[in-house]
DNA sequence: ACCTGAACACCGTTCAAGT
DNA sequence: ACCTGAACACCGTTCAAGT
């Protein structure tokens, strides 16, 4: 019946601590940093010590994606229409990969139907369906735009976490590299125009009227 | 000055062949059964004898990503208005992306500013400035579908890959398995209708008119 | 000149042996 | 009862030694 073994040393020790431990050493080694053996040592203890906690490697990224994921506020944005709501919610997305840019790509690359997104997924309907739109309108709307923040900031994440890890051996000492010549941009204005662009197309494709200004003016 | 070694015994080897069979390898096995070792061995040699050919895997990665951008049709569409351009080649992405669900990712992880995005970048530049928009529009346009293509097609071919790869230990032998409750969808047409809201946002944020019907009955 | 096996420095994970 | 070091089966990659 006692599922979780409780051992009785490391105190420091638990699923949470160890995630979190995780998640700050891939902020500062990026992803490949992230070794057993180097998180045990990052917590004073053997690698084998993490095993009593986490059943294994892929279960503790999980962690650290549900970490990351509950960084982003879903919480209901009162007064506040449908359209600065979205747009205020993909902000914070993209304030959590910022904050993040080296452990983004787990949140991409994790399988949807993980446990990870199970909470999230409640979390992003509660919200929805709190602002007035059927659920079909806005679980389409949602599906578009977690699909175009997920692209966005991955490619934005991506190039950052490339260029801010030299792996110790390359480092062209110019200031200027030949880097982002390729046109990555990834300013805030561009990503919330990518939003804007969503919401505008979903409300002229699936809406009656088609308004798209965001004062809503809710009494309670 | 001979920087290629060129080896005389195993002619059938070469970085393009090497880089085909790694492709067929992750097809097949999933991402993770790329091993050099694995790899040389579906080509009827050791691992050693890859690296006078591929400097190392991540450069062979690199190549895998090549192989798939080149599969993406951007060749000219003549008399089609940039609309369904860019729809037609949101399309041949998601083809691409579902001939290699469990390569997709590779896609999605490569930093934009590596060399495969360089050629890709260019055949991408030579269809839009031939589509009748300014320079700065079609790059906004062009970065926006790339996003959302990205990471809706990544979000889908990553449930794919999760569920097609039992790593021969959880084989739940339920057809109907606890899995698609998460509303993981992944259709043609809720794409398309992405794709489609993208564009229809974009015309109306940002061209005169906004006028978004696509005959544009081109005479030459 | 070309190829090869052994070897190096790592992984994630397990488990018998210690205390 | 808890912890530990050694060990297992792998990685990517190198290189001296063979032919």
């Amino acid at each position: 019946m006692s599922r979780t073994p409780t051992p009785r040393r490391h105190h420091h020790l638990s699923r949470e601590s160890i995630a979190q431990a995780a998640l700050e050493l891939i902020d500062s080694d990026g992803l490949h940093g992230l070794t057993m053996r180097n998180l045990a040592a990052r917590l004073g203890v053997r690698a084998t010590n993490l095993y009593p906690y986490v059943p294994d490697k892929d279960s503790l990224l999980c962690e650290v994606v549900a970490l990351l994921l509950s960084e982003v506020d879903l919480s209901e944005r009162p007064g506040v229409g449908w359209e600065e709501c979205a747009v205020s919610v993909g902000l914070s997305v993209r304030e959590m990969a910022m904050r993040h840019p080296q452990a983004f790509s787990l949140v991409a690359l994790t399988p949807y139907d993980e446990w990870p997104f199970r909470e999230h997924s409640q979390r992003v309907a509660r919200l929805f369906s709190s602002v007035g739109l059927p659920e079909h309108q806005w679980r389409e709307l949602a599906s578009a735009l977690d699909a175009y923040s997920t692209g966005y900031l991955l490619i934005a994440t991506q190039v950052i976490a490339n260029s801010s890890s030299p792996t110790e051996d390359d480092i062209d000492r110019e200031p200027g590299s030949t880097k982002r010549a390729a046109g990555v941009t990834n300013t805030l204005g561009e990503y919330e125009e990518g939003i804007r662009m969503l919401i505008t197309g979903f409300a002229a494709r699936h809406m009656a009227g088609g308004e798209s200004d965001g004062s809503r003016r809710t009494g309670g």
